[in-house]
RNA sequence: GGUGAGGUUCCCGAGUGGUUAAAGGGAGCAGACUGUAAAUCUGCCGGUGAAUGCCUUCGGAGGUUCGAAUCCUCCCCUCACCA
C-alpha cells in the first residue's frame, strides 16, 4: 500500500520530521509503534483532532501499530504549547469524565487489540512519580536554558507561564521514554506546536538509552480566511454527535472554502490521491460536487455511512443537487445514494396543543433554536432573514397556527443555510 | 518583597464624572451578488419589550456624588523592571 511516510507527505500531513530518510526506511522495514497523545481537556474531540486521528488511521492501514495515549496524567498539568493564555486547571472529576468521552470516541477510528493498536492512559505511570526521584533521574537531563528558547514557551514568556505548565515538557518527554522502553514505540507524532515536546522526548531517550526515536509533526491548519480551522458561528465543530449533529457536521465540510478543498480532501478522507486531484480540479459550480463528496466522506469517517447519507439527502432537499447529471467521477459511496430515500432536516416534534404556546414567528424561531433570544429573532426577521415554509416572514409578530402547516410541519429557515423543522403531531 | 504599567461588552482596543449599552477594528448574523464558495457593498450585533421604557455589563467588594467604566479605599489577577 506504500510507505506511510510518503502517504502522509502526499496527503499533506507532514509539517516537519526528524531524519526523513531514516524514518522512511524504518517504516519500510518494520511494523512501527506510533504514538499520539490526546489530553482530556474536554469531553469530546473536535475536527482539529481529526488530523492526528487520520494520520494514525493511515498508520494502521499501512500495517503499523498506533498507540493512543489518553493523557489523564498530563491533563492535570496542562500543556502551554501554542496557547497564549494560562489554562484553567481542570478538576479530577472533570478529567475522569473527559477521559471516558475521549476513549469512546477514539475507539471508533481504530481497531484496538493485541497486534493492532493500543489505548493507554499516562496517568498509570505519571501519577505515581516521586518528585525528588523524578527530578534526579529525569529533570537533570533538561536544560532550562534550552527549554526557555523553545518556541512553544517563548510566546508564554510574554504573557506568563506558571511553573506547573513549565513542567509539561518533562512529562511528555517521559511519556515517550516510557513508551519507548515498555512498548517499543519509536515514533511520536503531534501538532506543529508539539515539536518541542516531541524532540525533548527523543533527546531524553537518547540520553537514557543511547537509542534513536523519531518525531513528526502536522501543520497547524489555518483556513483560507486565516482562521483557526474548525470553528464556526456555533463554536467548535465537535466529533460528538450530541454536540454537533451529523447534519451540522456535514454542513461544516460542505461549506469549505474553495481554496481549502484540496487540502481537506487529502487530510480528511481516505479517497485515493489521483481522485482527489480530479475533484479539486472541478470548475465553476461543479466544484460543489467535490464539496459534497468531501462532506460525505468526512461525515462517514466520524459518524458512519448511514448518518452521512442522511445528512447528504437532507442537504440536497434543502439546497438542491450539485451535480445531478453525475459528471464528476468518484469512488465514494455517495455515488450510489438514491435521493428518494427519506431523510429529514433537523426536526423537533411537538403537539398541536404545544404549538399554541408559540403563536408568533418570533416565538417559533426561538423555540426552534435558530435564534438565541426573542430580540435576536426580531432582528433576524427585520433584516429579512427569517423564512417559514420558504416564505419570507414580513412581520415579527406574524401569527402561525396549525392552519399554516405544510406536511404537518413548519419549516423554519434563518438565512440561507440554517433550517429547522417543527413537526406537529395531532394528539 | 519593592517600583512602574495594566485588567472595558466574543476578541483586539478607545473612553477618564452626565449627551456611554459604551468610539473603531475583527469575528459573528442577515440582505444584495453568487456556486450552500471567495471578494465586495448594506444592515444588525447585551437582555427584555410595542416603546423615547425597564434590567444587566466595564477584575471583586465597599465608598464619594443628584449621577461613576470614569473619583476614593481595600482586595484579587497579569505584565515589566528590580530584589
Amino acid at each position: 500500500m506504500g510507505n506511510l511516510y510518503d502517504i502522509l507527505l502526499e496527503r499533506g500531513f507532514i509539517y516537519q520530521s526528524t531524519d526523513e530518510n531514516d524514518l522512511r526506511d524504518l517504516l519500510d522495514r518494520e511494523q512501527v509503534k506510533i504514538y499520539i497523545g490526546f489530553d482530556p481537556t474536554a469531553d469530546s474531540l473536535h475536527v482539529g483532532s481529526l488530523i492526528p486521528v487520520m494520520s494514525l488511521a493511515w498508520a494502521q492501514r499501512t500495517g503499523h501499530r498506533p498507540i493512543v495515549i489518553v493523557g489523564g496524567g498530563t491533563a492535570m498539568v496542562g500543556d502551554p504549547s501554542g496557547k497564549t493564555e494560562m489554562r484553567q486547571m481542570i478538576s479530577l472529576e472533570e478529567i475522569a469524565h473527559n477521559q471516558e468521552g475521549l476513549k469512546n470516541q477514539l475507539s471508533r477510528y481504530f481497531t484496538f487489540g493485541d497486534d493492532q493498536g493500543l489505548m493507554i492512559n499516562n496517568a498509570d505511570w505519571l501519577l505515581d512519580l516521586k518528585y525528588v526521584e523524578f527530578l534526579r533521574d529525569i529533570g537533570k537531563h533538561f536544560s532550562v536554558n534550552r527549554m526557555l528558547a523553545a518556541e512553544s514557551y517563548r510566546m508564554r514568556l510574554e504573557t506568563g507561564l506558571s511553573f506547573l505548565e513549565f513542567n509539561y515538557m518533562l512529562l511528555q518527554a517521559y511519556d515517550f521514554y516510557k513508551l519507548f522502553t515498555d512498548y517499543g514505540c519509536t515514533l511520536q507524532m503531534g501538532g506543529q506546536d508539539q515539536w518541542g515536546n516531541i524532540v525533548a522526548g527523543i533527546d531524553l531517550i537518547r540520553r537514557l538509552t543511547g537509542q534513536t526515536a523519531y518525531g513528526l509533526t502536522f501543520p497547524l491548519l489555518m483556513t483560507a480566511a486565516n482562521e483557526k480551522f474548525g470553528k464556526t458561528h456555533a463554536g467548535a465543530v465537535w466529533l460528538d454527535k450530541e454536540k454537533t449533529s451529523p447534519y451540522d457536521f456535514y454542513q461544516f465540510w460542505r461549506n469549505t472554502d474553495d481554496v481549502d478543498l484540496s487540502r481537506f480532501l487529502g487530510l480528511f478522507t481516505f479517497l485515493p490521491m489521483d481522485e482527489v486531484k480530479n475533484l479539486e480540479a472541478q470548475e465553476g459550480s461543479l466544484i460543489n460536487r467535490s464539496k459534497e463528496i468531501l462532506a460525505y466522506e468526512a461525515t462517514a469517517v466520524t459518524h458512519g455511512h448511514e448518518a452521512a447519507r442522511d445528512a447528504y439527502i437532507a442537504s440536497v432537499k434543502a439546497f438542491g443537487q450539485a451535480d445531478p447529471e453525475g459528471l464528476v467521477k468518484t469512488s465514494s459511496q455517495i455515488a450510489n445514494i438514491k435521493l428518494e430515500a427519506q431523510a429529514d432536516l433537523p426536526t423537533t416534534s411537538i403537539t398541536s396543543e404545544e404549538l399554541k404556546n408559540y403563536p408568533t414567528a418570533t416565538d417559533l424561531f426561538v423555540f426552534a433554536g435558530l435564534t438565541k433570544s426573542k430580540s435576536d429573532a426580531r432582528r433576524l426577521i427585520r433584516g429579512g432573514g427569517g423564512y417559514i415554509n420558504d416564505q419570507r416572514v414580513e412581520k415579527e409578530d406574524q401569527a402561525f397556527t396549525s392552519n399554516d402547516l405544510k406536511d404537518s410541519a413548519l419549516l423554519l429557515r434563518a438565512g440561507k443555510k440554517r433550517y429547522h423543522r417543527i413537526l406537529v403531531k395531532e394528539t
